[in-house]
DNA sequence: CGAATGATGTAAATGCTACTCACATGAACG
DNA sequence: CGTTCATGTGAGTAGCATTTACATCATTCG
Protein backbone atom coordinates (compact mmCIF):
# COMPACT_ATOMS: atom_id res chain seq x y z
CA UNK A 1 0.00 0.00 0.00
CA UNK A 2 2.60 2.00 0.83
CA UNK A 3 5.85 1.22 -0.82
CA UNK A 4 6.71 4.40 -2.85
CA UNK A 5 9.65 3.87 -5.12
CA UNK A 6 12.34 6.15 -3.65
CA UNK A 7 13.78 8.74 -6.29
CA UNK A 8 15.96 7.69 -9.04
CA UNK A 9 14.40 4.48 -9.89
CA UNK A 10 14.00 3.70 -13.50
CA UNK A 11 10.42 2.75 -13.27
CA UNK A 12 10.03 -0.91 -13.65
CA UNK A 13 11.09 -4.35 -12.34
CA UNK A 14 9.34 -4.19 -9.11
CA UNK A 15 7.34 -6.67 -7.60
CA UNK A 16 5.92 -6.97 -4.29
CA UNK A 17 8.27 -5.88 -1.41
CA UNK A 18 10.20 -3.09 -3.51
CA UNK A 19 10.93 -6.40 -5.62
CA UNK A 20 15.17 -5.40 -6.31
CA UNK A 21 16.11 -3.34 -3.31
CA UNK A 22 19.79 -4.91 -3.55
CA UNK A 23 20.04 -3.77 -6.50
CA UNK A 24 18.31 -0.49 -6.07
CA UNK A 25 20.38 -0.10 -2.63
CA UNK A 26 23.91 -0.78 -4.88
CA UNK A 27 22.78 2.16 -6.87
CA UNK A 28 22.04 4.28 -4.22
CA UNK A 29 25.32 3.32 -2.96
CA UNK A 30 27.14 3.91 -5.99
CA UNK A 31 25.69 7.41 -6.31
CA UNK A 32 26.21 8.25 -2.48
CA UNK A 33 29.92 7.51 -2.98
CA UNK A 34 30.39 9.21 -6.61
CA UNK A 35 29.13 12.25 -4.69
CA UNK A 36 30.87 12.05 -1.36
CA UNK A 37 33.60 9.45 -1.43
CA UNK A 38 33.53 6.61 0.52
CA UNK A 39 32.83 7.91 3.81
CA UNK A 40 29.63 10.24 2.51
CA UNK A 41 28.06 6.95 2.11
CA UNK A 42 25.35 6.01 4.63
CA UNK A 43 23.53 2.31 5.11
CA UNK A 44 20.74 4.40 6.51
CA UNK A 45 20.58 7.19 3.68
CA UNK A 46 20.79 4.23 0.90
CA UNK A 47 17.75 3.14 2.69
CA UNK A 48 15.77 6.37 2.49
CA UNK A 49 16.91 6.72 -1.00
CA UNK A 50 15.38 3.50 -1.81
CA UNK A 51 12.18 4.20 0.46
CA UNK A 52 12.88 1.18 2.82
CA UNK A 53 13.31 1.30 6.81
CA UNK A 54 16.66 1.38 8.00
CA UNK A 55 16.64 -2.43 9.15
CA UNK A 56 15.51 -3.59 5.41
CA UNK A 57 19.36 -3.66 3.99
CA UNK A 58 20.53 -6.01 6.76
CA UNK A 59 18.06 -9.03 4.77
CA UNK A 60 20.69 -8.56 1.96
CA UNK A 61 23.54 -7.79 3.29
CA UNK A 62 25.41 -8.68 6.81
CA UNK A 63 26.46 -5.21 7.46
CA UNK A 64 27.66 -1.92 5.52
CA UNK A 65 31.28 -3.37 4.78
CA UNK A 66 29.33 -6.11 2.75
CA UNK A 67 28.15 -3.88 1.13
CA UNK A 68 30.67 -1.81 -0.10
CA UNK A 69 32.72 -5.12 -0.40
CA UNK A 70 29.77 -6.22 -2.91
CA UNK A 71 30.03 -2.64 -4.72
CA UNK A 72 33.77 -3.56 -5.07
CA UNK A 73 33.60 -6.70 -6.41
CA UNK A 74 31.03 -5.80 -9.23
CA UNK A 75 33.43 -2.85 -10.38
CA UNK A 76 36.33 -4.68 -10.29
CA UNK A 77 34.44 -7.03 -12.69
CA UNK A 78 33.47 -3.95 -15.05
CA UNK A 79 37.17 -2.80 -14.54
CA UNK A 80 38.45 -6.15 -15.91
CA UNK A 81 36.13 -6.15 -18.99
CA UNK A 82 37.13 -2.21 -19.50
CA UNK A 83 40.27 -3.37 -19.76
CA UNK A 84 40.42 -6.09 -21.72
CA UNK A 85 38.81 -4.05 -24.35
CA UNK A 86 41.29 -1.28 -24.19
CA UNK A 87 43.87 -4.38 -24.80
CA UNK A 88 41.87 -5.83 -27.72
CA UNK A 89 44.23 -8.65 -27.70
CA UNK A 90 47.18 -6.31 -28.73
CA UNK A 91 45.28 -4.64 -31.49
CA UNK A 92 46.39 -2.38 -33.61
CA UNK A 93 49.80 -3.08 -32.58
CA UNK A 94 50.80 -4.18 -29.24
CA UNK A 95 52.59 -0.82 -27.77
CA UNK A 96 49.40 1.31 -28.65
CA UNK A 97 46.75 -1.66 -27.08
CA UNK A 98 49.47 -1.24 -23.96
CA UNK A 99 48.97 2.26 -23.66
CA UNK A 100 45.35 2.15 -24.25
CA UNK A 101 45.06 0.14 -21.16
CA UNK A 102 46.58 2.50 -19.21
CA UNK A 103 43.96 5.27 -20.52
CA UNK A 104 41.27 2.86 -19.95
CA UNK A 105 42.50 2.45 -16.40
CA UNK A 106 42.09 6.84 -15.95
CA UNK A 107 39.03 6.71 -17.51
CA UNK A 108 37.62 4.15 -14.98
CA UNK A 109 38.42 6.10 -12.63
CA UNK A 110 36.72 8.97 -13.97
CA UNK A 111 34.00 8.34 -15.27
CA UNK A 112 33.14 5.46 -12.10
CA UNK A 113 33.88 7.21 -9.29
CA UNK A 114 31.31 5.29 -7.07
CA UNK A 115 33.15 1.87 -7.64
CA UNK A 116 36.19 3.29 -7.98
CA UNK A 117 36.03 4.71 -4.25
CA UNK A 118 34.81 0.96 -3.12
CA UNK A 119 37.53 -0.71 -4.65
CA UNK A 120 40.61 1.52 -3.83
CA UNK A 121 39.49 4.58 -0.97
CA UNK A 122 37.04 2.65 1.04
CA UNK A 123 38.59 0.47 3.91
CA UNK A 124 38.40 -2.70 1.96
CA UNK A 125 41.29 -5.48 1.87
CA UNK A 126 41.07 -6.95 -1.16
CA UNK A 127 42.00 -9.93 0.74
CA UNK A 128 38.47 -9.84 2.77
CA UNK A 129 36.87 -12.53 0.44
CA UNK A 130 37.99 -15.01 -2.18
CA UNK A 131 35.95 -13.81 -4.70
CA UNK A 132 37.07 -10.23 -4.34
CA UNK A 133 40.65 -11.43 -4.55
CA UNK A 134 39.85 -13.67 -7.68
CA UNK A 135 38.11 -10.81 -9.68
CA UNK A 136 41.11 -7.93 -9.16
CA UNK A 137 43.61 -10.93 -10.02
CA UNK A 138 42.04 -11.34 -13.16
CA UNK A 139 41.77 -7.86 -13.79
CA UNK A 140 45.47 -7.63 -12.91
CA UNK A 141 45.91 -10.15 -14.98
CA UNK A 142 45.13 -8.31 -18.24
CA UNK A 143 47.76 -6.11 -18.02
CA UNK A 144 50.22 -8.78 -16.73
CA UNK A 145 49.35 -10.68 -19.97
CA UNK A 146 49.58 -7.29 -21.76
CA UNK A 147 52.85 -6.84 -20.70
CA UNK A 148 54.13 -10.18 -21.27
CA UNK A 149 53.52 -9.67 -24.81
CA UNK A 150 54.66 -6.19 -25.38
CA UNK A 151 58.10 -7.35 -23.63
CA UNK A 152 58.16 -10.88 -25.72
CA UNK A 153 60.71 -9.55 -29.09
CA UNK A 154 62.92 -8.48 -26.34
CA UNK A 155 66.14 -10.52 -26.69
CA UNK A 156 66.65 -12.72 -23.68
CA UNK A 157 69.15 -11.29 -22.17
CA UNK A 158 67.69 -7.53 -21.49
CA UNK A 159 63.91 -9.13 -21.30
CA UNK A 160 62.57 -8.40 -17.50
CA UNK A 161 60.11 -9.56 -15.77
CA UNK A 162 56.99 -9.57 -17.29
CA UNK A 163 55.44 -9.41 -13.66
CA UNK A 164 57.41 -6.04 -13.06
CA UNK A 165 56.61 -4.47 -16.04
CA UNK A 166 52.85 -5.07 -15.40
CA UNK A 167 53.17 -3.80 -11.48
CA UNK A 168 55.01 -1.12 -12.72
CA UNK A 169 52.41 0.14 -15.27
CA UNK A 170 49.65 -0.66 -12.85
CA UNK A 171 51.31 1.45 -10.01
CA UNK A 172 52.35 4.27 -12.09
CA UNK A 173 48.49 4.51 -13.44
CA UNK A 174 46.91 3.95 -9.97
CA UNK A 175 48.85 6.82 -8.51
CA UNK A 176 48.23 8.98 -10.70
CA UNK A 177 44.57 8.16 -10.46
CA UNK A 178 44.96 8.85 -6.84
CA UNK A 179 46.88 11.92 -7.04
CA UNK A 180 44.74 13.26 -10.11
CA UNK A 181 42.43 11.97 -11.05
CA UNK A 182 38.36 10.81 -10.61
CA UNK A 183 37.31 12.67 -7.31
CA UNK A 184 39.53 14.82 -5.00
CA UNK A 185 41.36 15.88 -8.12
CA UNK A 186 44.35 17.40 -6.56
CA UNK A 187 45.37 19.12 -9.67
CA UNK A 188 48.42 20.91 -8.63
CA UNK A 189 48.80 22.77 -11.64
CA UNK A 190 49.01 19.95 -13.65
CA UNK A 191 50.66 21.28 -17.18
CA UNK A 192 48.68 18.02 -18.55
CA UNK A 193 46.18 16.00 -18.44
CA UNK A 194 46.24 12.66 -15.86
CA UNK A 195 45.94 10.44 -19.22
CA UNK A 196 48.73 12.38 -21.48
CA UNK A 197 50.70 12.87 -18.24
CA UNK A 198 50.41 8.72 -17.89
CA UNK A 199 51.04 7.67 -21.93
CA UNK A 200 54.14 9.92 -21.83
CA UNK A 201 55.00 8.42 -18.55
CA UNK A 202 54.78 4.42 -19.72
CA UNK A 203 56.04 5.76 -22.93
CA UNK A 204 59.69 6.58 -21.67
CA UNK A 205 59.11 3.46 -19.47
CA UNK A 206 58.97 1.45 -22.72
CA UNK A 207 61.89 3.43 -24.10
CA UNK A 208 63.86 2.52 -21.32
CA UNK A 209 63.38 -1.34 -21.75
CA UNK A 210 64.41 -0.81 -24.99
CA UNK A 211 60.84 -0.76 -26.83
CA UNK A 212 60.44 2.34 -28.61
CA UNK A 213 57.35 2.97 -31.12
CA UNK A 214 57.69 2.53 -34.56
CA UNK A 215 57.07 6.49 -35.72
CA UNK A 216 57.13 8.09 -32.53
CA UNK A 217 54.49 10.34 -32.74
CA UNK A 218 54.08 11.87 -29.43
CA UNK A 219 57.06 13.50 -27.48
CA UNK A 220 56.30 15.18 -24.47
CA UNK B 1 40.73 17.02 41.79
CA UNK B 2 40.34 14.08 39.00
CA UNK B 3 42.35 15.23 36.24
CA UNK B 4 43.30 11.24 35.55
CA UNK B 5 46.05 11.51 32.69
CA UNK B 6 44.65 8.94 30.70
CA UNK B 7 46.81 5.93 30.08
CA UNK B 8 49.93 6.23 27.35
CA UNK B 9 50.92 9.81 29.08
CA UNK B 10 55.19 10.16 29.57
CA UNK B 11 54.02 11.28 32.95
CA UNK B 12 55.54 15.00 32.51
CA UNK B 13 55.01 17.76 31.16
CA UNK B 14 50.96 17.85 32.69
CA UNK B 15 50.32 21.62 33.97
CA UNK B 16 46.50 21.87 34.93
CA UNK B 17 43.86 21.20 33.37
CA UNK B 18 45.42 18.30 31.32
CA UNK B 19 48.49 20.77 30.39
CA UNK B 20 48.84 20.02 26.97
CA UNK B 21 45.65 17.92 25.79
CA UNK B 22 46.01 19.27 22.09
CA UNK B 23 49.19 17.05 21.79
CA UNK B 24 47.99 14.19 23.53
CA UNK B 25 44.97 14.15 21.32
CA UNK B 26 47.12 14.19 18.27
CA UNK B 27 49.61 11.53 19.68
CA UNK B 28 46.49 9.37 20.44
CA UNK B 29 44.98 10.50 17.31
CA UNK B 30 48.22 9.00 15.06
CA UNK B 31 48.66 6.07 17.14
CA UNK B 32 44.34 5.03 16.83
CA UNK B 33 44.95 5.73 12.62
CA UNK B 34 48.46 3.57 12.47
CA UNK B 35 46.33 0.73 13.80
CA UNK B 36 43.20 0.86 12.37
CA UNK B 37 42.95 2.64 9.34
CA UNK B 38 41.76 6.83 9.00
CA UNK B 39 38.30 5.10 9.64
CA UNK B 40 39.15 3.45 13.07
CA UNK B 41 39.91 6.83 15.18
CA UNK B 42 37.32 8.32 16.46
CA UNK B 43 37.04 11.68 18.45
CA UNK B 44 35.67 10.49 21.65
CA UNK B 45 38.23 7.76 21.88
CA UNK B 46 40.71 10.25 21.37
CA UNK B 47 39.71 12.06 24.57
CA UNK B 48 39.17 8.94 26.36
CA UNK B 49 42.98 7.98 25.78
CA UNK B 50 44.09 11.32 27.17
CA UNK B 51 41.66 11.04 29.62
CA UNK B 52 39.35 13.95 29.19
CA UNK B 53 35.72 14.10 28.76
CA UNK B 54 34.29 13.73 24.78
CA UNK B 55 33.55 17.64 24.77
CA UNK B 56 37.09 18.83 25.73
CA UNK B 57 39.14 17.81 21.94
CA UNK B 58 36.60 20.99 20.54
CA UNK B 59 38.49 23.61 22.52
CA UNK B 60 41.89 22.78 20.67
CA UNK B 61 40.06 21.60 17.21
CA UNK B 62 37.09 22.89 15.64
CA UNK B 63 35.85 19.13 14.23
CA UNK B 64 37.14 15.56 13.90
CA UNK B 65 38.30 16.76 10.13
CA UNK B 66 40.18 19.91 11.37
CA UNK B 67 42.06 17.20 14.13
CA UNK B 68 42.66 14.65 10.74
CA UNK B 69 44.01 18.40 8.86
CA UNK B 70 46.51 19.18 11.36
CA UNK B 71 47.78 15.55 11.33
CA UNK B 72 48.39 15.67 7.74
CA UNK B 73 49.80 19.40 7.59
CA UNK B 74 52.45 18.22 10.35
CA UNK B 75 52.74 15.06 8.50
CA UNK B 76 53.87 16.86 5.55
CA UNK B 77 56.53 18.54 7.61
CA UNK B 78 58.34 15.39 8.51
CA UNK B 79 57.51 14.30 5.15
CA UNK B 80 59.26 17.05 3.17
CA UNK B 81 62.49 16.70 5.71
CA UNK B 82 62.59 13.39 4.94
CA UNK B 83 62.69 13.54 1.76
CA UNK B 84 65.15 16.65 1.71
CA UNK B 85 67.20 14.33 3.94
CA UNK B 86 67.10 11.66 1.33
CA UNK B 87 68.19 13.74 -1.65
CA UNK B 88 70.63 15.61 0.51
CA UNK B 89 71.47 17.83 -2.02
CA UNK B 90 72.40 15.45 -4.60
CA UNK B 91 74.75 13.39 -3.08
CA UNK B 92 76.86 11.33 -3.35
CA UNK B 93 75.73 11.64 -6.90
CA UNK B 94 71.94 12.51 -8.57
CA UNK B 95 70.61 9.75 -9.79
CA UNK B 96 71.70 8.01 -6.30
CA UNK B 97 70.10 10.63 -4.15
CA UNK B 98 67.13 10.82 -7.01
CA UNK B 99 66.88 6.85 -6.15
CA UNK B 100 67.26 7.63 -2.57
CA UNK B 101 64.17 9.77 -2.58
CA UNK B 102 62.10 7.30 -3.59
CA UNK B 103 63.31 4.70 -1.33
CA UNK B 104 62.30 7.69 1.61
CA UNK B 105 58.57 8.24 0.18
CA UNK B 106 58.41 4.59 1.01
CA UNK B 107 60.13 4.69 4.30
CA UNK B 108 58.10 7.31 5.35
CA UNK B 109 54.66 5.22 4.13
CA UNK B 110 55.79 2.49 6.42
CA UNK B 111 57.29 3.84 9.64
CA UNK B 112 54.64 6.49 9.73
CA UNK B 113 51.42 4.82 8.71
CA UNK B 114 49.26 7.21 11.05
CA UNK B 115 51.07 10.38 9.60
CA UNK B 116 50.90 8.75 6.05
CA UNK B 117 46.65 7.38 6.36
CA UNK B 118 45.93 11.16 7.02
CA UNK B 119 47.68 12.37 4.28
CA UNK B 120 46.47 10.37 1.65
CA UNK B 121 44.20 8.04 2.47
CA UNK B 122 41.76 10.33 4.49
CA UNK B 123 39.15 11.95 3.21
CA UNK B 124 40.64 15.05 3.13
CA UNK B 125 41.10 17.56 0.19
CA UNK B 126 44.51 19.09 0.36
CA UNK B 127 43.21 22.60 -0.81
CA UNK B 128 41.10 22.57 2.47
CA UNK B 129 43.91 25.34 3.96
CA UNK B 130 46.59 27.68 2.33
CA UNK B 131 49.00 26.05 4.86
CA UNK B 132 48.24 22.42 3.98
CA UNK B 133 48.72 23.19 -0.14
CA UNK B 134 51.91 24.94 1.32
CA UNK B 135 53.37 22.23 3.09
CA UNK B 136 52.62 19.91 0.63
CA UNK B 137 53.65 21.89 -2.21
CA UNK B 138 57.34 22.06 -0.48
CA UNK B 139 57.20 18.68 0.20
CA UNK B 140 56.84 17.82 -4.02
CA UNK B 141 58.91 21.02 -4.49
CA UNK B 142 61.81 18.75 -3.48
CA UNK B 143 60.91 16.15 -5.70
CA UNK B 144 60.89 19.13 -8.81
CA UNK B 145 63.93 20.54 -7.68
CA UNK B 146 66.08 16.68 -7.81
CA UNK B 147 64.18 16.41 -11.14
CA UNK B 148 65.78 19.38 -12.44
CA UNK B 149 68.89 18.70 -11.29
CA UNK B 150 68.99 14.92 -12.83
CA UNK B 151 67.92 16.25 -16.32
CA UNK B 152 70.40 19.14 -16.16
CA UNK B 153 73.02 16.96 -18.05
CA UNK B 154 70.89 16.36 -21.02
CA UNK B 155 70.98 17.98 -23.97
CA UNK B 156 68.50 20.75 -24.89
CA UNK B 157 66.37 18.68 -27.57
CA UNK B 158 65.67 15.94 -25.73
CA UNK B 159 65.46 17.32 -22.03
CA UNK B 160 61.90 16.75 -21.08
CA UNK B 161 60.32 19.11 -18.36
CA UNK B 162 61.53 18.65 -14.91
CA UNK B 163 58.01 19.03 -13.74
CA UNK B 164 57.29 15.98 -15.93
CA UNK B 165 59.78 13.89 -14.29
CA UNK B 166 59.08 14.98 -10.99
CA UNK B 167 55.30 14.15 -11.35
CA UNK B 168 55.86 10.47 -13.08
CA UNK B 169 58.44 9.12 -10.34
CA UNK B 170 55.88 10.95 -7.45
CA UNK B 171 53.05 9.07 -9.27
CA UNK B 172 54.69 5.97 -9.47
CA UNK B 173 56.16 6.10 -5.81
CA UNK B 174 52.38 6.70 -4.76
CA UNK B 175 51.39 4.16 -6.50
CA UNK B 176 53.71 1.54 -5.08
CA UNK B 177 52.90 2.76 -1.78
CA UNK B 178 49.56 3.29 -1.79
CA UNK B 179 48.63 -0.46 -3.31
CA UNK B 180 51.98 -2.72 -1.68
CA UNK B 181 53.12 -0.42 1.27
CA UNK B 182 52.60 0.81 4.44
CA UNK B 183 48.79 -0.44 5.83
CA UNK B 184 46.48 -2.41 3.71
CA UNK B 185 50.04 -4.27 2.53
CA UNK B 186 48.00 -5.83 -1.06
CA UNK B 187 50.80 -8.10 -1.12
CA UNK B 188 49.58 -10.19 -3.76
CA UNK B 189 52.48 -12.59 -4.32
CA UNK B 190 54.93 -9.29 -4.72
CA UNK B 191 58.41 -10.84 -6.28
CA UNK B 192 60.00 -7.93 -4.66
CA UNK B 193 59.95 -5.54 -2.17
CA UNK B 194 58.36 -2.31 -2.48
CA UNK B 195 61.26 -0.52 -2.58
CA UNK B 196 63.53 -2.89 -5.11
CA UNK B 197 60.09 -2.76 -7.40
CA UNK B 198 60.60 1.33 -7.35
CA UNK B 199 64.25 1.72 -7.43
CA UNK B 200 63.86 -0.58 -10.43
CA UNK B 201 60.74 1.10 -11.76
CA UNK B 202 62.88 4.64 -11.40
CA UNK B 203 66.06 3.47 -13.57
CA UNK B 204 64.07 2.10 -16.00
CA UNK B 205 62.20 5.26 -16.37
CA UNK B 206 65.70 7.31 -16.30
CA UNK B 207 67.25 4.92 -18.82
CA UNK B 208 64.41 5.93 -21.10
CA UNK B 209 65.04 9.60 -20.77
CA UNK B 210 68.81 8.70 -21.54
CA UNK B 211 70.10 8.87 -17.85
CA UNK B 212 71.91 6.03 -17.04
CA UNK B 213 73.80 5.35 -14.57
CA UNK B 214 77.62 4.95 -14.51
CA UNK B 215 78.37 1.37 -12.92
CA UNK B 216 74.75 -0.24 -13.64
CA UNK B 217 75.14 -2.43 -10.67
CA UNK B 218 71.29 -3.10 -10.20
CA UNK B 219 69.62 -4.90 -12.60
CA UNK B 220 66.06 -5.92 -11.62
C1' DC C 1 45.73 41.23 47.77
C1' DG C 2 41.43 40.41 45.57
C1' DA C 3 38.24 40.48 41.78
C1' DA C 4 37.37 40.36 36.76
C1' DT C 5 38.66 37.72 32.72
C1' DG C 6 39.79 34.31 29.57
C1' DA C 7 41.26 29.66 28.66
C1' DT C 8 40.17 25.06 29.36
C1' DG C 9 37.36 21.22 30.80
C1' DT C 10 32.60 18.96 32.17
C1' DA C 11 27.71 17.42 32.05
C1' DA C 12 23.95 16.91 29.60
C1' DA C 13 21.40 16.98 25.52
C1' DT C 14 20.43 16.36 20.36
C1' DG C 15 20.50 13.90 16.28
C1' DC C 16 22.61 10.72 13.44
C1' DT C 17 24.42 6.13 12.65
C1' DA C 18 25.12 0.82 12.80
C1' DC C 19 23.05 -2.99 14.18
C1' DT C 20 19.60 -6.39 16.57
C1' DC C 21 15.29 -8.57 17.63
C1' DA C 22 10.50 -9.47 17.85
C1' DC C 23 6.90 -9.13 14.89
C1' DA C 24 4.11 -8.32 10.48
C1' DT C 25 3.09 -9.22 5.71
C1' DG C 26 2.57 -11.28 1.62
C1' DA C 27 4.06 -14.90 -1.94
C1' DA C 28 4.64 -19.47 -3.09
C1' DC C 29 3.57 -23.94 -2.47
C1' DG C 30 1.69 -27.98 -0.37
C1' DC D 1 -6.87 -23.24 2.66
C1' DG D 2 -3.04 -23.29 5.67
C1' DT D 3 2.00 -23.52 6.26
C1' DT D 4 6.34 -21.72 5.36
C1' DC D 5 9.88 -18.73 3.81
C1' DA D 6 11.51 -14.36 2.27
C1' DT D 7 11.32 -9.70 2.98
C1' DG D 8 10.18 -5.55 5.36
C1' DT D 9 8.79 -2.77 9.83
C1' DG D 10 9.06 -0.80 14.60
C1' DA D 11 11.28 -0.26 18.44
C1' DG D 12 15.32 -0.56 21.02
C1' DT D 13 20.57 -0.40 22.22
C1' DA D 14 24.86 1.57 21.91
C1' DG D 15 28.37 4.68 19.99
C1' DC D 16 29.75 8.96 17.88
C1' DA D 17 29.90 14.10 16.48
C1' DT D 18 28.63 18.21 17.99
C1' DT D 19 26.52 22.02 20.83
C1' DT D 20 25.27 24.59 24.94
C1' DA D 21 25.27 25.98 29.55
C1' DC D 22 28.05 25.73 33.33
C1' DA D 23 32.31 24.93 36.27
C1' DT D 24 37.19 25.63 37.34
C1' DC D 25 41.46 27.62 37.53
C1' DA D 26 45.51 30.61 36.01
C1' DT D 27 46.44 35.13 35.01
C1' DT D 28 46.12 39.81 34.97
C1' DC D 29 44.91 44.19 36.54
C1' DG D 30 43.08 47.54 39.70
Amino acid sequence: MSWRHGSAGRGHGRAYHHGNLREALIEAALALIAENGPLGFTFAEAARQAGVSPAAPYRHFRDRDQLLADIAQQGFGHFEAALAQAWNQGAPDPMTAFCNIGKAYLEFARTQPGYYAAMFEAGITLEATPELRDVSDRAFGILRAAAERVTANLPAQQRPPALMVALHVWSLSHGIASLFGGRNAVRRGLPMSPEDLLEAGVLVYLQGLGISRQSSETKF
